[in-house]
DNA sequence: TGTCCATATATAGACAATCTTAGTATTATG
DNA sequence: CATAATACTAAGATTGTCTATATATGGACA
């Protein structure tokens, strides 16, 4: 595990997660988990479309064009109800899947 | 990330630190990682000898041939000074990495 | 006692998911 | 015009899963 690599599949996570406070598009995403990250991951474009259009596929989220602040043209990402849904599931998966790794590392 | 599947990279670190309390054979390393974690992570045959012939490649681990308590032929894998060091530095990221989600998970 | 199955143990190959790297394309702004 | 903002894609690497195979041993049972 390189240090600035995200772990196969959290990527997902963070995307939901930050979708929960409003539609954005997808550098703004990228940006926003960096900055809310303190910088600790940097998300590759190349990593993030694909991850986004995965989400789509899945419905959990929809995707439509619209204009930034800027007046740039931009996909804007939003979740769906069942992507509501799916933060909290994927967020408890994340807590125990932390918690077990952790049993580990301190018992044995 | 199906709830019984490891992110990828954290197998080995679980491999290791489990080393540290002793040698152990392959088989042994899997059943202990179950048995602590409480039965949340149960270690494919098939994702550990990979695992672990890609810790000997690293110098992390040596591998030798042994007998098991009931007198069965084993291979036992013993961490190196090298994998020792690397538990810990495996740690610190593994905490790093785990600071930087739960940042995002609450704040944005 | 002898046979058979379950468990312990190791390995290999095909397949899948998801990341990184690197490259392209468009538009607005300084 | 150069740079930043924005979107996308393809190739390659890593690392997991699933499945199958092989062998040795201990215990159940005829």
């Amino acid at each position: 595990m390189n240090k600035n690599d995200l772990l196969q599949g959290t990527l997902e996570l963070l995307i939901l997660r930050v979708l929960v406070t409003g539609s954005r598009h997808g550098y703004g995403i990228a940006k926003r988990i960096e900055q809310v990250s303190g910088e600790a991951f940097i998300v590759q474009m190349g990593s993030l479309y694909p991850a986004l259009n995965r989400l789509e596929a899945k419905a959990l989220v929809t995707a439509d064009w619209g204009k930034t602040d800027t007046g740039r043209r931009a996909k804007f990402y939003t979740l769906t109800k069942e992507g509501e849904a799916r933060v909290d599931d994927e967020r408890d998966v994340w807590d125990h899947y932390v918690s077990a790794i952790n049993l580990v590392l301190k018992n044995a």
